[in-house]
DNA sequence: CGGCGGACTTAGAAGATGAGTT
DNA sequence: AACTCATCTTCTAAGTCCGCCG
């Protein structure tokens, strides 16, 4: 790791350090103290090196590596779950190294043991074949609970918490709960109009719990806010709605040509920024001004509230609703929007693409998805305006030359003139083609360059609305999902046809209200 | 009934692979 | 064929939320 930023962080050596320590002999011990004065470079070279070797590998060496490779997760990739073969995502377990927390983790450095059999619980049928343990090692446990979903579990050693082995996503028990999350999502729309009325009537409410209740929930719908549960000191400072402290949102009763603006600024999840001025009703911001009101800096905006009492309070409104539920429903529903409004049914696949492409990013946005800004993206984008610069320098030097032979054509009037005079144009016509593309590649690059689609696509976005939209207008599925994708989303492939819309239409079947 | 551990879902980064370009 | 850049896969951290226990 020494090539990584983080081993110059103070807490991150630190961690490292005292934890190497605590693996030395007493006599080490008294000898090496001091991180400055160790010199790891001859184990960073070796590592280096290896990974070289991996990368100058012949195409022989690679197919063979990637044989064995395939013979192993056969062999330990798969599992029977009644009687279907499943595939496990994660079977190999995590090896040792330095844990590296998101953003700033006390924790960070700390040495992750290896995992031991006697670490390891083995959960599997009563009547299967138990897996061997390494030669004389012995598992912690074998248990046979048919109530869980893992394979195998351990605790980690850097943070106390449990690790599973699980199977992979296209297996039958994860499609199903995925699928009945977004069923959940679609009963919310039968629901929404009442709880929104309700929170709205309950910011008048004399009572300040539930007027903090009816705020946070608007937040939660309005914003797509995580609840915010609360969390430990030996994690990194993050929050969500019901944890926002007064240092996190500023009020403004006027804004630029905004009024009643709310400005948040805090990390959330994975400790992501979240950045945003948001226009709100006159009596949330009355409210929060109340709230926060002779309160420093470092306490709860929703200090009479928290996570577990909000969602008691959902589980009222509709069986299954929880916080998150919003997320899902508000996710999909703005794809489904978006691609309803922006789609041209005329239009060509790579348009319709672009149009997709837009929609996933408006959810990504109001979902605040977001990555680091990808390696040499000043330097492609450099590239593209010169190749812009440069296409329209030959758009305009052809431009001159088509006019001339224009020109000359219809003085001299011949058939060959006005020939190479149709084919001139032809060409420009290509070239103006290819500098738009490259325009909209540039646009497109920029306006990507922070947001990452993924995460709502695999996990906010019901799929069969993709599914039907790619029906509808003849795209193919294989240019909106990849491979594995497809194999994750094959019940939405198979269950809509081209008219599903969410969230209404098709029938609901399992509603319990 | 509230605190806490357990189980499952969501998350972005890093690494591996592959396709297109020079 | 080497290189470059995009996409796919893997990895595991970090959330949510439930249910159990004292």
């Amino acid at each position: 790791m020494l090539n990584h930023e983080c081993c110059r962080n103070r807490i991150f050596y630190r961690n490292f350090f005292r934890d190497f320590r605590l693996t030395m002999t007493a006599r080490e011990r008294k000898i090496i103290k001091d991180f400055h004065k160790c010199n790891f470079y001859e184990i960073f070279k070796f590592f280096q090196a290896e990974s070289n070797k991996r990368l100058a590998a012949t195409k022989e060496e690679k197919l063979a590596k990637r044989k064995k490779n395939e013979a192993f997760v056969n062999k330990y990739g798969f599992c029977l779950v009644d009687g279907h073969r499943e595939r496990i995502s994660n079977f190999r377990l995590e090896p040792p190294g330095l844990f590296r927390g998101r953003g700033d983790h006390p924790k960070m450095g700390m040495i992750k043991r290896r995992v031991q059999a006697c670490d390891i619980i083995i959960n599997c049928g009563r009547d299967s074949k138990i897996p061997m343990p390494p030669r004389g090692q012995m598992w912690k446990e074998v248990r046979h609970d048919n109530t869980v979903t893992w394979l195998a579990s351990w605790v980690d050693n850097v943070q106390g918490q449990s690790k599973y082995i699980i199977l992979n996503s296209w297996s039958k028990i994860r499609c199903e709960s995925d699928h009945n999350k977004y069923e959940t999502a679609r009963r919310l729309h039968k629901f929404i109009d009442k709880i929104r009325a309700t929170y709205r009537e309950e910011w008048k409410s004399k009572d300040i719990f539930v007027r903090q209740r009816a705020v946070a929930l608007y937040f939660i719908d309005k914003l797509a806010l995580r609840v915010g549960n609360e969390k430990e000191k030996d994690q990194a400072d993050t929050v969500g709605c019901c944890s926002l402290r007064v240092e996190h949102v500023q009020l403004h009763r006027r804004l630029m040509d905004k009024e009643y603006v709310v400005a948040f600024d805090f990390l959330g999840k994975d400790s992501i920024r979240y950045y945003k001025t948001v226009e709100v009703e006159p009596r949330v911001f009355n409210n929060l001004k109340l709230f926060v009101k002779d309160k420093g800096k470092s306490y709860y905006v929703f200090d009479c509230l928290n996570a577990h009492e909000l969602n008691d309070h959902l589980k009222n409104l509709m069986i299954g609703l929880t916080t998150k539920v919003f997320r899902t429903y508000n996710a999909s529903l703005t794809l489904q929007n978006q691609l309803d409004e922006l789609t041209d049914e005329e239009a060509t696949v790579a348009e319709k693409l672009l149009v997709y492409n837009r929609a996933n990013r408006a959810v990504a946005i109001l979902c605040n998805h977001q990555r680091s800004i990808p390696k040499g993206h000043q330097q492609i984008m450099e590239n593209l305006r010169k190749k812009i610069h440069n296409k329209s320098n030959a758009i305009n030097d052809l431009e001159a030359e088509f006019n001339e032979l224009k020109r000359s054509a219809t003085l001299s009037g011949t058939a060959k003139d006005k020939k190479i005079a149709e084919c001139k144009g032809k060409q420009l016509e290509r070239l103006k083609d290819q500098l738009k593309k490259l325009k909209l590649e540039e646009t497109n690059r920029e306006e990507n360059k922070c947001v990452a689609l993924t995460t709502s696509k695999l996990n906010y976005i019901d799929p069969r609305i993709s599914v039907a939209w790619c029906k509808k207008n003849n795209v193919p599925i294989e240019k909106i999902f990849n491979k594995t994708q497809r194999t994750k989303f094959l019940w939405a492939i198979h269950m809509a046809d081209e008219n599903y819309h969410f969230p209404e239409e098709s029938p609901v079947i399992d509603d319990d209200n």
